[in-house]
DNA sequence: ACAGGACATCTGGCATACAATCCTGCCGCA
DNA sequence: TGCGGCAGGATTGTATGCCAGATGTCCTGT
């Protein structure tokens, strides 16, 4: 694979260590509660205070990390009031991106919709939750893509750090797989044919039943 | 007036070039298309490199700005279809919070909502736009408070700098304020009564009239 | 006259040094 | 023994220096 060397040379630091940060917070190899120090990152990973530092701040204001100024940085702790709020916001932002998306794509991408909700419902049906994963991860890329609006788009991934540590902590007790992939196969079939009220109901659907499964994470 | 100390003492230099810097951008001081460097807004600002580029970041977060690499940063440009773009996501953000607030307001935030209202009216029967103005960012302030959800107030300030751009470029010329002062006030009078449908279909027709303004400005 | 390239200059990316502030723990005193 | 204050360490906030990359210009060769 050719395109792989972006690890490498691609971005700039701060991108690189933002990365890093948001995958060692979302995997909980950092958890919550945790403090921090810009320091001490900077050593760990390599890379000077400075992108360390911006990284951060991108982070804070994405809500995975406080910053309590001249004490470090606190890893956000989980709070399920606070996953319902933003479901909230993401309902009414998917439910738009859906609909534009349903509308606006292009042949390409309503082919490329066709083969996620095809393969999403394969690694259901095989039980293949790392795979899934990847398509989701696909799956929202191509929606953002898709919609053609770049606001939206910016604005979920505002969330999208706190949705992938919820889902990484809880998917293996929460819902089973094959519902979700259906949800999801479904959001991307209704956009591959166009057909935007279908795409809202389905994008509806989906986030009742991830609301419902934030709810019952209050128990565990 | 005790609290406007502010200015000097409150925050952190990164905050105090952050607001001189979308002020300046916002009220055309600095004009779309014009490419600043880092070096030459510390100057101006007397403020070091440091604080001065993070504030640049919140700003290219926000649209207002687009940083160039290696060539410097350039003052983002208006585009009525962007402009577009952004009212459909607000449209939903917004109607969410009046929805929200509606139902969450305290007592207290009620109150200021019929004062708002109020003093809204007024201002437009007086032809105070400035005082009019002011009111507006009090209001907005305001929802984004009551409507007790931190994502949708974070996500709707991405989109503030825009808006308050386009506002400043186009209040004299576009429609009248009365009239936009009548729909924000019946948005206020909505949320301080806990009328939750009210306030989104009064929510929906400001933004109605908004875009209908936008739509026009691609004649001037 | 024009094309092409070398170079001077300006820019942001990043590292690092310094300053201000906050916590902690110890020591002295009542 | 308890409390108050002070000192030291740790942390972020801020300034600045260095470097690589991009751009525009000017000189040279044809």
């Amino acid at each position: 694979m050719v395109a792989e060397t972006r690890k490498d040379a691609d971005r700039s630091l701060t991108d690189r260590a933002y990365v890093a940060l948001e995958e060692m917070i979302c995997t909980l190899r950092l958890e919550p509660g945790e403090v921090l120090s810009e320091g001490a990152l900077s050593e760990t990973l390599q890379i000077g205070r400075t992108p360390v530092r911006e990284a951060l701040q991108r982070l804070a204001r994405e809500g995975l990390v406080t910053v309590l100024p001249r004490r470090g940085v606190l890893v956000s702790d989980f709070n399920v009031k606070k996953q319902l709020r933003m479901l909230e916001v993401r309902r009414e932002l998917e439910r738009l991106m859906a609909r534009s998306a349903a509308v606006r794509a292009t042949t390409e991408e309503r082919e490329r919709f066709v083969a996620i909700a095809g393969a999403m419902q394969e690694s259901a049906g095989a039980g293949d939750d790392i795979r899934f994963m990847r398509l989701d991860h696909e799956f929202n890329v191509l929606v953002s893509q898709a919609n053609r609006n770049e606001f939206a788009s910016e604005a979920i991934s505002l969330m999208a750090g706190l949705s992938r540590r919820f889902w990484f902590m809880h998917h293996r007790n929460a819902g089973d797989l094959s519902t979700i992939a259906r949800l999801h196969a479904d959001i991307a079939s209704a956009i591959a044919a166009g057909d935007g009220t279908a795409a809202v109901a389905a994008s509806d659907e989906l986030l009742e039943y991830i609301e419902a499964i934030t709810r019952a994470a209050v128990d565990w």
